[in-house]
DNA sequence: TCCTAACTTGGACTTTGTCTAAGTCAACAC
DNA sequence: GTGTTGACTTAGACAAAGTCCAAGTTAGGA
């Protein structure tokens, strides 16, 4: 966490009490937030945060590679700050709750030479779908 | 094609022209259309039809299975009419076409059961992101 | 302590999609 | 063929998610 401002001070960020604030919301709950989730959070901590500077924020620690951006639905996209642990997700159908799961083997490995169609790949997602324990044994 | 409308005929579907331009749109060309796109193209064979209408048909076909929804970034939503074969999609990341790929071996395979937290786990989709051979080449 | 480029702000704006009330029409019965 | 009716379509208002901008503020180096 102190090392996450640390690494971003790094990399010439400056610290500014607002992306401080959206850094601790992200590293203080692993869960998967929506930008507006995050923004929520943030204001309780630093009431006058605006929206425009958590969607900057969010942005910039995306594209540091800090946080990873999760579009499960056509929704709102969602911020997953477990960036640094290759894993994929299982998503419910029912609620839409979100676990992070590791499965087995290179995913990039099923995907032959003859299926690559002249791309450089360089990742897989993988979302799985299902009902989660509540949503099995719903109404 | 004409298939498809029957078979909506059999399901209890009414066959206007809105939804048989629709259907025809998606056939037409196999690529991954957004609703806007939908809309453009309907347009051009009958001037009238409005978007709230290709928004209802198209989420009707998706209910009805006969199309997919992609989600492969946040932004629209894209219709693939190609859902009575089991694919994934390779997207380029640089200027994000679509390919459906094929990849080897079941993905749900990969997800021993300990890492299941007791979902009923029904399917998985995998997007491969790279750089198309256009991309690839610089800019 | 001062300066300045970088950051933040509020609000307008855009994109994507949903909803509603009123009008239209496909398909069935006759 | 004609009439009937409920399903379908329409335009436009609305909503959610995200972007953009000009003006104001501030972190951090000089």
């Amino acid at each position: 966490m102190n090392d996450l401002l640390e690494r971003l001070r790094g990399r010439g960020w400056r610290l500014t009490s607002q992306r401080r604030v959206v850094a601790e919301v992200l590293d203080g709950e692993h869960v998967h937030l929506t930008a507006d989730e995050v923004h929520a959070r943030a204001v309780e901590r630093l009431p006058e945060i605006s929206r425009a500077t958590v969607y900057n924020t969010l942005g910039e620690l995306v594209c540091l590679g800090e946080v990873l951006e999760v579009a499960t639905d056509g929704r709102a996209k969602r911020y997953d700050p477990n960036a640094h642990h290759a894993h994929q997700h299982l998503v419910c159908s029912g609620c839409g709750a979100i676990r992070d799961v590791h499965p087995q083997g290179d995913p990039l490995a099923a995907l032959p030479a003859s299926e690559r169609f002249g791309f450089v790949v360089s990742g897989a997602e993988i979302t799985y779908r299902g009902l989660c324990p509540d949503c099995t044994t719903g109404p």
